[in-house]
DNA sequence: TATGAATGAGCTTTCATTCAT
DNA sequence: TATGAATGAAAGCTCATTCAT
């Protein structure tokens, strides 16, 4: 797909991603297309070249953090311990958005119209599979969904934002979260 | 505070709030202070003589908003069941949540710079009471504390926003936040 | 209509409107928005409050001349004499035009999506009232009908943009016209 | 002078005016450098490099018509009835004017800085041929000079375009016009 | 004090033109 | 020579904020 792009294109394609990313982890979505093109070293033209508007750049943006999220969680599934997994990635994903406020804003509907449901599928397969796992080897209860674990997901994100958020506090926090998965009582 | 105004002044402050209110319930604080204005019928010069930024027209609405939680919070410390006290109180907000875009969005710190610190400190004392009455109770672990209490409130109301959340979906995410917060195991 | 404006908006209304007609005449439809504030010397933001769309300022600056124009025509209906008055008026228009480069593009259609059909409408009324007039005195055939006379008006009236368009030539191509309206061979 | 170029060359030069040709009789002279280089098939780059500017295209464009049209004119003067060739290739033009809006836009100026001066120079000599001929045959006036005959050519193609113009009101304009040519009265 | 028009910086987007490949 | 990505100067438009009435 953006193989047949020329090498300064795509070399420019990806410095505008990351300078999307940078901006957009410092200032939210609302930050200026312009300021990311700057930041990129880039004509503001070339940033329309390659994302046509400003939703576009959004949401590749959300693809690419979404993507290097569901490769770690395939990763987990592979080598990690299933009992604990998903607990694992649970919390990287919550400490990525501590650093990055856009994993936070856009798992949670990131008031753009940014249509995330496509790339936040990307991230149910494998959050799937851990779950599975997880309840196979009996670490969480039978009865828990994707759906509530991406809601809490999702949740404790944004909580990740919060002024006060600590090391401390997120242990805690997602203490209570994973126990609440447990099994018995 | 508001008592030295003019009585048409305090009446026009009331209708802004209330009209900020349901706009910024209904698309987010992004929406315009235009749009405010021909909702409360007033003219927009009125909104900035008494709001003279629109941050300060956000954190007015967000400490109304909070005062009304406060307030319910304090009945239910009055008159409820200390052991589910919190609990329904906590369902509350999640449910007015979903209603109201912006109380989410602003327990989320809402990209906007609204110092919510003070405002939220509002809610910070009842719910300490509420959640102490739990613990005495037993239905709350002792080690809980308040800030995580918080955290996961913010965080939740944040995931009643996505696009598919159901009474029944709401309901299984509660229960493992409440779940993890019962003492044993 | 505009009667309900304040004093200085209206004042303005009419500065924008006076400043877009010598822009527009100047270097067509085509010109900057702009320079039109510019001219008026009024903020970007004011023409826009008063034309939420370039169209709509040049469909203001249109119908604004031709109401100047329909005048006219009227004013020769009651006062001069129905043998020539279609013919003065025909050459008022064209000598317009050729001062005013928006007469003859806004006439032909302009390229620019204005809705003419309405505007132009106002033209059509004093003209055919000129024209019978003409026919009533026999200056001109009687089968002649309205909309050749507004097609050879609007041809004129670009020709008369063209570079090497003098009086004298201006007076050898109306004497075709209006040797062709008339009867008798 | 295009006869030093490749092969290739060449042949891109042709398919980028025919695509010209078609774009601006479609969309006017407003449309964009971009859409012509698609329709030939043809990088932008190429475009620009036949044709340094896009008034040089435009020009080209006006110019490769004009041609074609001087050739009609010539082929009237040859084999056409002296006493009619001159309204039956004015009638023609018109006609094609009406197919193509760029025919009519550049013949009158064109908002466009087309310097038009020099190709309509070319339509010259074989209209003042048909003009001399006609003049000679009686069918027009002796004092009819070429310019304003060039005038109404401009003019009549302008209104070609108007939004009512069917084959009825198209005669009984041209009717006026020629009407207007002949001698006596 | 209320009004609402004016301001003007800033945003997204388009497009003729340049230039590395 | 052809390609098509990059450029960057506008353009049209929005909106928080100011200020004359």
């Amino acid at each position: 797909m953006t193989g047949k792009l020329r090498a300064d294109a795509r070399r420019n394609r990806e410095r505008i991603l990351a300078a999307a990313e940078a901006v957009f982890a410092e200032h939210g979505a609302s930050a200026s297309t312009e300021e990311v093109a700057a930041r990129a070293e880039v004509a503001i033209g070339t940033v329309f070249r390659h994302f046509p508007t400003k939703n576009d750049l959004l949401g590749a943006t959300l693809k690419r953090l979404l993507d290097r999220l569901a490769e770690e969680a395939a990763v987990l599934s592979d080598e990690g311990d299933p009992a604990t997994a998903l607990f694992t990635f649970f919390a990287q994903v919550v400490e990525e958005a501590a650093a990055r406020r856009t994993v936070a804003e856009l798992l949670a509907g990131g008031g753009v119209d940014v249509r995330v449901g496509k790339p936040l599928r990307r991230l149910e397969e494998p959050l799937a599979t851990l779950l599975t796992r997880a309840q196979q080897a009996g670490t969480v209860r039978e009865d828990v969904r994707l759906d509530e674990v991406m809601a809490l997901l999702a949740g404790t994100t944004q909580a990740a934002l919060l002024t006060g958020w600590t090391p401390d506090l997120r242990d805690r926090t997602l203490r209570i979260i994973f126990d609440g998965c447990r099994p018995g009582r």
